[in-house]
DNA sequence: TTGTAAGCGTTATCAG
DNA sequence: CTGATAACGCTTACAA
């Protein structure tokens, strides 16, 4: 079953190569009738499809995007996932998923592949340990967007979302219903949302003149959520409020209440960063921060188009308002 | 900034193409110490990274597979992706996801261009729609896998769950709890697995010479199921349990308990197929037919890469069995 | 041990 | 309006 190209076209249609390309491309415009039905019989007789790869490498473009996300389980990465593809579905380019599985390594290693695969562009959730590799896409003057995460130091585009207002925000709302001992848990402070949101959690309590515990601050891997949990409630003055960092850490301390038969809002009141999707439908509806995931994805995309297409090269910082949900649990 | 070639390292370093390329191909066999330490010096000081476009072209493969889901949102499609992902990346290989979204169009488009694009082989979660495509490319001798779907008429590799008997099991639990009015809520009956799961539901029911009743199975569009339960629930003998078809199914049943105030396992036991991430977590724990994805994914896997490797040229139908994990909701 | 040259399947430039 | 011909960046016989 040879794959069938386009010199075997010209042939069967007698006609030259170069002919058959114009048509391909629709450059119809000084072509003979005829002309274009002999080669448009020969295709469909001879089924040809035409290779994007040699296509490629001549245009060098191959209208492909890469997205690296930090990990694929997060619920934002989804959703941004979808916008993004959603826009290039649109423009005609199509948008290829790798997850990091917030490791650098792996990182690194899709960040060169999709490089010498020659991806027109990049979107990244940056694990924030390749520096060196960022700032050579960014030399290059490779298409580049970062998402999610700003890398300090380093000169780019950026769209994020405003981890610490909405944070500040949510924290005066707890406050607001009567809360002072407040506690907040996220994962390891590796990355600028986490750290974002803890100086909102910070300043909220500050600006309300409420002193920060050091016990009522928790950031652990995944796996160790649930132990710091358990010290965090063997407090003498356990916390009223619980803030999650985000949607893995909540799904710990759901773990942990189950675990505990404590019930949320009632133990203790609860507000989740991210969107959780069933949120309205547990049994005590959880109050949650909402990224605009969507928009998020369609501004990025649209600015790697842009650089792409060498309409624009200056970079931005393009932060986007959350939404406080607010439900039965704070 | 011209990206670097192999050409500008064997001028750098002052040897010919074919020697970087050797080198970049670790063929070092019979290389000189001197001349690999020449090309290595040539390669850091250029900051050269090699074309895969141009490689691929050469070789007539691309080290890329497409998976092409039919629908995203299913909690199988990510853990058979991620499966699927994980396996290719111990072998080399990448692969590239993309979302049909139950759309037809979607997936013929995507077929097509993943093709085009070279990719060595595809994973798919068939619509169904597109018999002539997927004829085509086994007549073409194309590496493809059909996962979750079969097609009736198509002899092609499959991978599957055994639906039928998981349900049969299923319903026979809820027998054996002394249900008789069992009900049965799926998506259209498009696609094999919804068809099996209705002739389990309809095999132990009669089995156990308990008569079907029309208005207790639901085959509808997400959107209407929540309707359609609204008549179920009014009717004169309403069911006792509750059989849903997939997770979005059990969304939407969620959703309408929660809208009534009835309450799972209470007000109807349930048994959802499919494993429900949060199923443990929920007030009243879910009982659910587990799928083995990441199993299934390994295994689709596996047989796409040995068809591409000409190492394998038979198809099978590979059925998984599931696995039901009863919990407090039945 | 390394170099030469011919492709891989397109597109682009320029004649005709 | 159509056809040669030269790229694109790499691999691979085969020659030296």
């Amino acid at each position: 079953m040879a794959r069938v190209t386009m010199a075997d076209v010209a042939k069967e249609a007698g006609v030259s190569k170069s002919t058959v390309s114009q048509f391909i491309n629709k450059r119809y415009e000084y072509m003979g009738e005829d002309t274009k039905k002999k080669i448009d019989e020969a295709i469909k007789f001879l089924g040809y499809q035409p290779n994007y790869l040699a296509r490629s490498l001549k245009q060098k473009r191959t209208s492909m995007i890469g997205i690296i996300v930090g990990n694929i389980m997060h619920r934002l990465s989804t959703e941004v996932s979808r916008s993004i593809e959603d826009y290039c579905h649109k423009h005609d380019i199509h948008a290829i998923l790798c997850n990091a599985d917030d490791n650098p390594e792996k990182e690194r290693k899709y960040i060169e592949v999709l490089h010498a695969k020659q991806v027109d562009g990049l979107i990244i959730f940056p694990t924030g340990q390749n520096l060196d590799l960022y700032q050579k896409l960014i030399d290059e003057d490779y298409p580049v967007v970062f998402m999610d995460r700003k890398i300090e130091g380093l000169k780019a585009n950026y769209v994020v979302a405003a981890n610490c207002d909405a944070t500040v925000e949510s924290i005066k709302h707890l406050i607001s219903r009567g809360h002072t001992k407040i506690a907040i848990a996220t994962q390891p402070l590796m990355i600028s949302p986490r750290i974002d949101r803890l100086k909102g959690y910070k300043q909220a309590l500050s600006e309300a003149g409420i002193p920060l515990i050091k016990e009522y601050m928790i950031h652990a891997e995944r796996e160790q959520i649930n132990h710091e949990l358990e010290k965090l409630f063997a407090l003498k003055e356990p916390p009223t409020a619980l803030f999650a960092g985000n949607d893995l850490v909540f799904i710990e301390i759901l773990e942990f209440f189950k675990d505990k038969q404590m019930k949320i809002g009632k133990d203790a009141a609860l507000i989740v960063f991210d969107n959780i999707p069933l949120a309205h439908l547990a049994e005590t509806q959880v109050t949650t921060i909402a990224q605009p995931g969507y928009e998020m994805g369609q501004k990025a995309a649209e600015i790697l188009l842009k650089q792409i297409n060498k309409e624009q090269n200056d970079v931005h910082e393009h932060v986007f308002p959350c939404e406080l949900i607010i439900r039965e649990s704070s």
